[in-house]
RNA sequence: GGAGGGGUACCCAAGCGGUCAACGGGAGCAGACUGUAAAUCUGCCGGCUCAGCCUUCGCAGGUUCGAAUCCUGCCCCCUCCA
């Protein structure tokens, strides 16, 4: 049997460095860049979402950054497949994929596989949209539990999203959603892989950076960059790119929904938030290598655990 | 100096004699998460030896069986008049 290549998955809540390593990494040779994060795929969207700079980008290529533009909705599916066919190319280059990014499902996705499902259907959704504005969510929910008893147990009632999806899926199939997860529970990732994590036990230290950042970014012209797709014309707050966090909040303030000193405060507490649902996905990792993100030489000792063959599992 | 309004838990804020540890919201913490995921949702949220008890509603007294709610005095804050 021939053993499985490598890979290397580099997670984390935003704000600790990442990218940072990420970059010194693959300045050895020996890695190239995939991006595991659901808002540097769009275009344009470069302040924000901390993208590297464009000099960075050229000599420490991510990929999966910029393929989107903002009104496309992307999904944790797509992400796996397109994931998958760079590693495998990156293997081929003789070199191993290096994952960065703050996605917790797309990691697990990727990892664990997906459920083989009929991908979102916009005519659908705004039907049960429409429905929804007539008897609730919680009148779908109950529509739910009498197609999908065991989706209506598993999804709360409150949970728009999801029940809207369940739906959905068996509107399209005629199946209920559980059935088709529990008959084919997806692939498992076919690669050895080595889990990092830059993390910190010092909560102070995310809302503090997260704050600093957020005026950085306020600084390097994020108003612009939002006004921008403001002025397109064609888009609103709920275009899939204007929703994610500070984006969000510069998008209502554009509006008139609130002032500079709301928009900037709910920015940063939508980030802090946003970190903290991030290591809420680290806890459940297993064989997962956490480092300090303030520890000396990350550098070194990142690349000394990618020498350890152990540290590697399928 | 005069006339009003107000001080409630980390913040905002309701309550205006008992059913109030005190509606809501925010923040925070914890969690969930299969094609929206930087999304969406859930729980906890004064303290404790926790089906009970203790300390809370500016401060100090008082009325009452009983007060965050009524009365008195005091201290702050805001608006208006001077």
């Amino acid at each position: 049997m021939s053993e499985l290549p490598k890979a290397i998955f580099l997670m984390g809540p935003t704000g600790v460095g990442k990218t940072d390593l990420a970059v010194q990494l693959v300045e050895t040779g020996r890695f190239e860049i995939i991006s595991v994060d659901s808002a540097m795929i769009y275009r344009g969207m470069n302040i924000g979402t901390a993208k590297p700079e464009a000099e960075i980008l050229a000599c420490a290529p991510h990929r999966l950054v910029d393929i989107c533009d903002v009104t496309e909705a992307y999904s944790a599916a797509r992400f796996r497949d397109e994931a998958l066919q760079h590693m495998d190319e990156i293997t081929t280059n003789g070199r191993i994929p290096l994952l960065v990014g703050g996605t917790g499902l797309y990691f697990r996705s990727l990892q664990q596989g997906i459920s083989l499902l009929p991908p979102a259907d916009p005519v659908v959704r705004a039907r049960l949209d429409a429905d929804a504005n007539v008897i609730g969510y919680s009148g779908l929910h109950k529509r739910l539990s009498a197609v999908d008893p065991a989706a209506g147990e598993r999804i709360h009632p409150n949970d728009p999203q999801r029940i809207q999806r369940a739906l959905e899926v068996f509107e399209l199939t005629g199946v209920a959603m559980s059935d088709l997860q529990a008959r084919d529970r997806g692939e498992h990732l076919p690669y050895r892989v080595l889990k990092l994590a830059l993390n910190t036990e010092r909560r102070e230290l995310i809302h503090q950076r997260v704050a600093t950042r957020f005026h950085q970014m306020l600084e390097q012209g994020l108003e612009a960059e939002v006004e921008g797709f403001f002025k397109r014309g064609d888009l609103a707050a709920s275009t899939p790119g204007m929703r994610v966090v500070g984006y969000r909040e510069v998008w209502a303030y554009l509006e008139g929904k609130m002032d500079r000193q709301a928009m900037t405060d709910r920015a940063i507490i939508a980030t802090r938030q946003l970190a903290k649902r991030q290591m809420t996905w680290l806890r459940s990792e297993k064989n997962l290598i956490v480092m300090d993100c303030e520890g000396a030489n990350l550098h070194k000792l990142a690349l000394d655990f990618i020498s350890q063959d152990a540290m590697f599992h399928v």
